[in-house]
RNA sequence: GGCCCCAUCGUCUAAUGGUUAGGACACCACGCUUUCAAUGUGGUAAUACGGGUUCGAUUCCCGUUGGGGCUACCA
């Protein structure tokens, strides 16, 4: 059975990057009937973010990609660890990494260093002036064994570093990449347990990921070159390496590494903005895969069962916010209204919009805008010309420009005919007919009826159609405004 | 500096030896339209460069250039 992972660090927030690598490793894994696991690396003390791990699951469980096992929440949110594999937090699993590095160091495939931070920063400047590889030289590996533990014991600060052969080269299989050789002397005998007795990330992915029986590392690129690291790990330890697979990396605009710097990253931020997950997936999904063909828009159902590793390109996208725009607008526009009106409501709390309307009515007032916006957040601003009895001042300008005399005459003869109205027959179909055969009759010009209406029933230069707007306003307020607008003008 | 990865329109990408190099976003023009939006039609725009291999290279090989990643007791 296919298992992947998502395992992020608990520094702060879900970055895109990270949502489309928890997109694909669910991918993987649900189109096969496997499983995804959310483990959390908080191995790393001083960048440990308090509610890290909130946000991201926050943001995950947003975009629809729940775990089947780990780190995952309750019905009321709290965060709860599922699955007979845990724990699944890392700083909880300090005792077990402890365990196989003391067999790493009892077989000799590890060993203590005493060096200095200090000694080592300045064996690395050396090198690089020297125009040599970096790497720790490996003078620790002299020192006996029992001699190095009893160092340790007296409370002399120490690591532990992997033992890595200086001949030879590693040969692996990357599922996007494909072959990679990186000679051996080139990598450096990382450290696998840090002097505050945490692992580091090499060791504990290679430790977790088996034991946890991972099948599947699916990651970004920036991890491509510890791979032999762990592969030599895995030998030592005798086991199966999972297959893996280096996603490439997510672009600003100048192709430098996506960055915070150059715009939004976090998940939130665009959760915030008003963008539909549906949205965001089918973004990030394609940033890097494609069906093969000309279809784009995908569900997430789609997805599990169009997607494929194999097709998964190697070069670096740019995170591109105007097709972003356009995927939302898509699923904008085909939500169902209901569905739309529940999802807008957060945006006008946020807007510190009062709705006093029923939703019914709310649905018809957002559907007026929902082909005109670009994210939920615009909505309340959009349609606020509803709520409020416009000042007119925005269409100042277009009024001078036309004759607002014949204009007004024109309104106040409408507005004459639309009193005949009856309340029950105030609705999109009947005022389009009626005014389109009043206005015949009179012998005007549509624009000239047209304009005049809409501006005052809207307030705005730009707006909806006149009879979508009449037919929400209703009778009574359409006919207000209209009558505010003549004695204005 | 060293090592690794990558390279098709501005952007996301299709085309795995033979295509007028296709689509989408963005942009421009025109149509529809009372405005805006939406929509329809059309258009501008790419194989980084240099060598090979081949009857034939976007496609295979080598080099150059450019970009990115790693090079931590961070992940």
């Amino acid at each position: 059975m296919i298992k992947t992972r998502f395992a992020p660090s608990p520094t702060g927030y879900l970055h895109v990057g990270g949502l489309r690598t928890a997109l694909y490793s669910y991918l993987v894994a649900r189109q096969t009937g496997g499983k995804f696991l959310l483990r959390i690396e908080d191995t790393d003390r001083e960048r440990f973010v308090a509610d890290g791990t909130a946000n991201i699951l926050k943001s995950l469980y947003w975009a629809g990609l729940i775990p089947d096992e780990g780190v995952t929440q309750d019905e009321q949110g709290a965060i709860i660890q599922t699955g007979d594999k845990g724990p699944y937090i890392q700083s909880e699993r300090l005792e077990i990494y402890r365990k196989y590095v003391d067999e790493l160091i009892d077989k000799g495939y590890a060993y203590y260093c005493f060096c200095s931070p200090e000694k080592l920063e300045e064996m690395r400047m050396i090198q690089q002036k020297n125009k040599l590889p970096t790497g720790y030289d490996g003078c620790c590996r002299k020192i006996d064994c029992t001699e190095a533990k009893k160092r340790a014991l007296n409370g002399e600060s120490c690591v532990i570093r992997m033992n890595m052969p200086k001949d030879g080269e590693t040969v692996f299989n990357d599922e996007i990449r494909g072959e990679i050789r990186i000679k051996n002397e080139l990598i450096d005998d990382q450290v696998i347990l840090k002097s505050d007795g945490f692992p580091t990330y090499h060791l504990a992915v290679v430790v977790d990921d088996y034991l946890m029986g991972i099948t599947h590392i699916i990651r970004g690129e920036e991890w491509l070159s510890s791979v032999p690291k762990h592969l030599k790990l895995y030998e030592y330890f005798g086991w199966e390496a999972p297959k893996m697979a280096h996603l490439p990396l997510l672009l600003n605009a100048d192709k430098s590494k996506l960055s915070k710097r150059q715009g939004d990253v976090a998940v939130e931020d665009y959760i915030k903005k008003g963008y539909l997950p549906e949205a965001i997936l089918n973004f990030v999904a394609f940033l890097g895969w494609n069906p093969g063909d000309e279809r784009e828009i995908f569900s997430l159902e789609d997805l599990i069962k169009e997607f494929s590793l194999d097709k998964v390109g190697k070069a670096g996208s740019v995170f591109n916010l105007e097709k972003l725009d356009w995927f939302n607008q898509q699923y904008l526009r085909k939500l169902p209204v209901e569905d739309l009106t529940e999802r807008a409501k957060p945006f006008f709390k946020q807007a510190g919009v009062e709705l006093k309307v029923e939703d019914k009515q709310l649905a018809k007032i957002i559907s007026l805008e929902r082909e005109r916006v670009i994210t939920l957040a615009e909505l309340p601003e959009a349609v606020k010309f509803v709520f409020a009895l416009p000042n007119y001042e925005s269409t100042l300008p277009v009024w001078k420009k036309s004759d607002a005399n014949e204009a007004k005459n024109i309104l106040s003869e409408l507005k004459e005919m639309l009193y005949n109205f009856s309340e029950h027959q105030w609705n999109i179909e009947n005022l389009e007919t009626t005014i389109g055969e009043w206005i015949k009759e009179k012998g005007y010009q549509n624009g000239n009826v047209l304009w005049p209406l809409r501006v005052s029933l809207s307030g705005q230069q730009n707006s909806p159609g006149p009879y979508e707007i009449a037919d929400v306003l209703g009778k009574e307020e359409s006919i207000r405004r209209i009558e505010t607008a003549i004695n204005k003008f």
